[in-house]
DNA sequence: CGGACAACCTGGTTGC
DNA sequence: TGCAACCAGGTTGTCC
């Protein structure tokens, strides 16, 4: 589910609620929410740190704690992580892990299917956190120059494939994919290497504005996703592409199709991107 | 290298 | 209404 806006939303929404707040306990529901400890050390080890800030790369939030420690979360596909002011009972179904505060309220991390994961790590040490290690540039940093995207792009895979690669480029996920080939006219199928340098200067703004209005809107709530405060976010109703099969184009009006791209589904409009394998551009 | 696919889970939607 | 098949915002690993 959370793909960057998302995850960049939760971030912003706990911020003001968590930063100066000590664990006071931690209760593991669901045993491998920790793939990499048991609960009895996790929670030993988080017990009585207080959490110094929250920072994000790609689809990771970081909590730093104090004692050089950083809590790293995934939210994967359904998971929500949202503050709590007061104890309150019952507990909705799944929840994977709840973080108790001395002072006020609570941490719930919700998690429908389960897939997501939380890490103890040394600061800055992410050596053990795979997709984290290996994670591409931050496409909303200063860093994040057109030349840097049209090295990540020099490749046979389809642009979507390569788009949706977090070792290529940290963040999009399957929605934002789609709304960023569509605003750059670009056929999710055509290789990426053999996007023109004017295809992947357009890709870049296109990247980075598709990215800031939807974190403007608080991100995409197709069904789970909730920010920090247990809101729904607002950018579905500004999807051109994603989930809009057989509706017109905002652009063109021809309909939107469906296809695989990357072995995910993939929405596009045939007149706005289009590309010929037959032809050279 | 890349592509296809299964796995990890639960639950909603679709079609018969 | 019942039930099976298929689908879902992500990532990892295996096999070819």
């Amino acid at each position: 589910m959370p793909e960057l806006p998302e995850v960049e939303t939760v971030r912003r929404t706990l911020e003001p609620v968590v930063v100066g707040q000590t664990i006071e306990r931690c209760e593991i529901y669901y045993e491998r929410v920790l793939p990499h400890a048991r609960s009895s050390e996790f929670c030993g080890s988080v017990a009585n740190r207080t959490i110094t800030g929250v920072g994000r790369r790609g689809k990771y939030l970081i909590f730093a704690l104090d004692r050089e420690l950083d809590l790293v979360v995934h939210l994967r596909m359904t998971g929500q992580l949202i503050y709590q002011p007061t104890r309150e009972l019952p507990l909705p179904k799944h929840v994977s892990a709840r973080f108790w505060f001395l002072d006020n309220g609570e941490l719930r991390f919700v998690d429908q299917r389960k897939f997501g994961t939380i890490y103890l790590v040394a600061r800055d040490d992410y050596s053990e956190i795979h997709g984290l290690y290996t994670l591409g540039p931050e496409p909303l940093s200063s860093e994040f120059i057109w030349k840097v995207l049209a090295a990540g792009v020099q490749s046979m895979r389809a642009i979507k494939a390569v788009l949706l690669d977090q070792t290529k480029i940290a963040g999009l996920g399957n929605i934002y994919a789609d709304e960023v080939l569509h605003r750059a006219g670009i056929h999710p199928l055509k290789p990426g290497c053999l996007l023109t340098e004017s295809e992947i200067k357009i890709l870049h703004k296109s990247i980075v504005s598709v990215l800031n209005e939807a974190i403007a809107c608080h991100g995409t709530t197709i069904r789970d996703y909730r920010t920090g405060s247990g809101d729904t976010g607002n950018f579905q109703n500004q999807l051109q592409v994603y989930r809009q099969t057989g509706k017109p184009c905002g652009k063109c009006g021809v309909l939107i199709e469906r296809i695989k791209a990357g072995g995910r589904s993939t929405h596009f409009c045939p007149r706005c991107q289009r590309w010929d394998p037959e032809c050279t551009d």
